[in-house]
DNA sequence: TTCGCGCGATTACGAATTCCGATGACCGCG
DNA sequence: CGCGGTCATCGGAATTCGTAATCGCGCGAA
């Protein structure tokens, strides 16, 4: 009843080469196969695709129109193969990774250009959010992993370092006078305008007890949970943050900010990596977060300091 | 090996239903038919069209981009079923027919026009040429038929009359003082520089004999076997000719002649048509020359003389 | 004219494919 | 834990497909 791509194929043969003899050659079949399918054709429509008569085959108006129209189809179903073919190659499967924004501002994107391109019949999905949201999402096993700041050990949760970045101070371009880039001492810092995130934030502690274990004093302070916020506020004023080295290697907005590491001493951040316990990280989690991991070094070592010697 | 457009209408089904079984009910088929055909393509391209887990299909990036195509292909596919489908109803095959002059000037356009519509599966090839040529080839059975001038009988020639028409006076508009359309009487003719056909011509011994046995004089005897060049030469100078009505019926070039049938006495002349001897007529000829005598009819009706009473 | 020769139509039969129905595994839900 | 839904799988039936052999026809050579 329906057509098939064979009649399809063996009619543009036939069509061709003005024979059936040679149609059926050239596409490895053979001149009753041919026939009959052209007949099959031929019966459907209820016309006649080519004459017959004088011991030679030649097409019919409605032939030369079918032939014209059947040639979109040859090339529209071999567009179709080679459109999926571009898929082959990598893992195959899904993905739902939970990353912070000090994940997602400048790691997140390289890696994932990078994942498409590797595996390109994976679907990843990634879910930004705070580390309690993102705990909450592994310990259902709803992400197969996450990237979270430290903290202590979770029940079904599963964990280990992924990477250790500096915090860095972020100020206004216009309103402080170090150099971009260039560690910053503590006793060199006069009191500062901080925004700090809630309480609710893992970093607010060390940060707090960071610059009270220096005895670096703090003007005012700021709380703010909103990070492009942050970026804004901190760029156009005297107000500074202190931020994961990670997520400021790459300004957007470049000589808006001013960054430098806290050194003597310097401050870290670690980041971890949770899964759900009751499982094993894929092969396909497993090369994505790889390539996040190739991606957060090769971020971090901007903020390499030069050893002395 | 080669794909099947049933791989491609299935799995189009099951992507746009976002299920197999679904899918299976709405082309008529089976939820196993479903699974076995998708599985097949899967195999062919070596990847998942679909990721299976937790009870529902749904695309993988490879199946989205895959069904796009697929949807070129069902509409290449709808397109070119439809394309054939307008040449069904009519008559189906080649036919040849020889048609002179007088015939291909105002009869054969609107004839062919209502027959390829009528008929458009069917091959037709006019042969533009004069008596002698298309008696030959009629004689071989090279033509269905032909349409010639009324001739003696010829062997392996069957003949009987298809029309006949007025012939007509053709002049230029400048020089003749007739009004277009109505008939002139031989008396009124003055000496003419007329313009004939060659000897090999038929027609050219009833015009000579025309003229001379209603002693209209004439001046001047010009051969022309050139149809065009008759008419242009007659367009643009005093030279008259005398030409079968049923060419005349339109001139392509309005208001360059005056045309005026031959009165008191009329001359005619005879169509007949001509055809292979050992063989009848096929529907496919008998419907064009139906058509054919139709618009020669029409076209006839134009050289009506109003009868009186 | 007659005789091959080439080409397409037709037929019958074996092979391959497709299709179907039943069964099994899996998941979410009650 | 059963229930209803899904899809995968399997074996056999039905269909399609390809093949080989044969026929008819037109053409060209003898």
């Amino acid at each position: 009843m329906a057509g098939s791509l064979q009649d399809i194929r063996l009619f543009v043969a036939a069509y061709e080469e003005r024979s059936f003899t040679a149609a059926a050659q050239r596409e490895n079949a053979t001149q009753s196969g041919v026939s009959q399918h052209i007949r099959k054709l031929e019966e459907r429509f209820r016309l006649s695709l080519f004459s017959r008569d004088k011991g030679r085959v030649c097409p019919t108006p409605a032939g030369d129109s079918y032939y014209r129209a059947c040639l979109d189809v040859l090339r529209a179903h071999d567009a179709a193969t080679k459109a999926v073919q571009g898929f082959v190659g990598g893992l195959e499967g899904e993905l739902v990774v939970g990353l912070m924004p000090t994940m997602t501002r400048c790691v997140l994107a390289p890696a994932l250009a990078r994942f498409t391109e590797a595996h390109p019949n994976a679907a990843i999905r990634v879910v930004e959010g705070y580390s309690a949201a993102l705990t909450q999402h592994v310990q259902a096993a709803e992400l197969d992993f996450a990237i979270v700041p430290g903290t202590a050990g979770i029940a079904g949760v599963k964990s280990r370092l992924f990477t250790r970045t500096p915090e860095v101070l972020v100020a206004s371009v216009r309103h402080a006078g170090r150099r971009n880039g260039e560690p910053v001492r503590t006793r060199e810092l006069g009191p500062l305008r901080l925004v700090v995130p809630s309480r609710a934030n893992t970093r607010r502690l060390s940060i707090e007890s960071y610059f009270a274990s220096n005895g670096i004093a703090i003007e005012r302070l700021l709380e703010l949970d909103a990070m492009l916020g942050t970026l804004d506020l901190v760029g156009r004023s005297e107000w500074v943050a202190v931020l994961p080295g990670i997520m400021m290697a790459a300004d957007p907005e470049p000589g808006m900010h001013v960054i430098n590491p806290l050194a003597d001493p310097p401050l870290t951040l670690d980041l971890v990596l949770i899964e759900p316990a009751r499982r094993i990280l894929s092969p396909l989690a497993s090369a994505f977060l790889g390539l996040l991991q190739e991606e957060a070094a090769r971020v971090n070592a901007r903020w390499d300091v030069p050893r002395p010697g």
